[in-house]
DNA sequence: CCCAGATGAGACATTGACGTCTCATTCTGG
DNA sequence: CCAGAATGAGACGTCAATGTCTCATCTGGG
């Protein structure tokens, strides 16, 4: 039957060359399929018996973003303890596949389409809850509604995974910028 | 002489054409020239008299935006008051060209070669000082540096330019939405 | 050893966007 | 009204990236 599917090496291999994409796509997101299978060290015909074409990867990078969030959403285990606490840890969780995620954030063909990937919605809904516990709790202010919240989280950490890459922004102060931007913005706190 | 240069029609068409083509990129950053002529209203020929090509027109409008960010920067007056009311100012003053300035942020062709125009130099340095400023005088914590407080708030207009468009957020709340973030964070005042 | 599956190298056609050109038509200022 | 400038429509040619195909080579398990 193995000439409907493929052998096992090849899902270890797709991982690795989904990984490399990644990396490549990072810096540059008008790499060449060329390019793509370069970095990741094998033929662009092989990358082709992976990946049916650029919308293909594409999709299969989105698909591992998602995962990857949802995977630094669930360790980050947005329910416990104080809300602004639990911001923290998912920022923390987040930073290893913040490249990726800038990367799909200027992908505009993931978004104009009504085809929009599900499993955005449900990162949204899960990262949008989060700031309205806090809210409820009254550990966060009001008038910044839960939904821009999210939007404003997702537009920092490309802009910090931007900033990193150019190196403007140390990568070990990831965490710490945009948590404490997002959570106590740029004015002094009072005394206490 | 006239045959050296062009008329003094042209000169008022290509800033329409110009506003045209940054609306239009602003949701489809894609669009192929043949579109950006006809939502300008003229055909590819004429498109072609104005911007000798694609990448002309794109540097045309990075001066273009470069030139509004400056305009906005000077209305807002940087170094006059409190420097969060200035930053305040400045939001409010730049959300005209917030939509085109998200286009250019995901330019990558204008970051990644040498040749980085130096008008984004000197707004960064504008900006920046606007924030040490703040820090100088004790309204603005020392923990985040200036230049990732001026990253992050192109990041916010990107995200916030963004998510207007998609109809997330309110025309209207873009100036509360982005300034209350950047300076006063999620996390609830204490009451005083 | 042998063979099926996987790979690499490269040729090939296709496609879409781009840039250039021509020519007829329209507009404009004198 | 008229000459020159500007425009629109469209036909090309070019080019880079893509997707498909073939074939020689490599490799690992039986």
């Amino acid at each position: 039957m193995s000439h409907l599917g493929y052998s096992c090496l090849m899902a270890i291999d797709r991982d690795h060359v989904l990984r490399s994409a990644a990396a490549l796509l990072t810096r540059r997101s008008t790499a060449t399929m060329d390019e793509v299978a370069k970095a990741a060290g094998i033929s662009r015909a092989t990358l082709h018996r992976h990946f049916a074409g650029r919308d293909a990867l594409v999709r299969a990078l989105e698909q591992l973003g998602i995962a990857e969030c949802e995977g630094a959403l669930d360790r980050a285990r947005p329910e416990e303890g104080p809300a602004a606490e639990a911001v923290r840890r998912l920022v923390r969780e987040i930073q290893p596949a913040a490249g990726l995620l800038s990367f799909l954030y200027g992908e505009n063909q993931l978004w104009e389409g009504d085809g929009l990937n599900e499993g955005w919605q449900r990162l949204d809904a899960r990262i949008g809850a989060l700031f309205q516990r806090g809210q409820r709790a009254g550990e966060f202010r009001i008038d910044l509604s839960p939904v821009w919240l999210t939007e404003a989280l997702y537009g920092l950490i490309a802009s910090c995974a931007w900033a990193t890459l150019d190196g403007r922004v140390a990568s070990r102060d990831f965490p710490t910028m945009i948590a404490e931007l997002l959570l106590g913005g740029a004015l002094r706190r009072e005394e206490p």
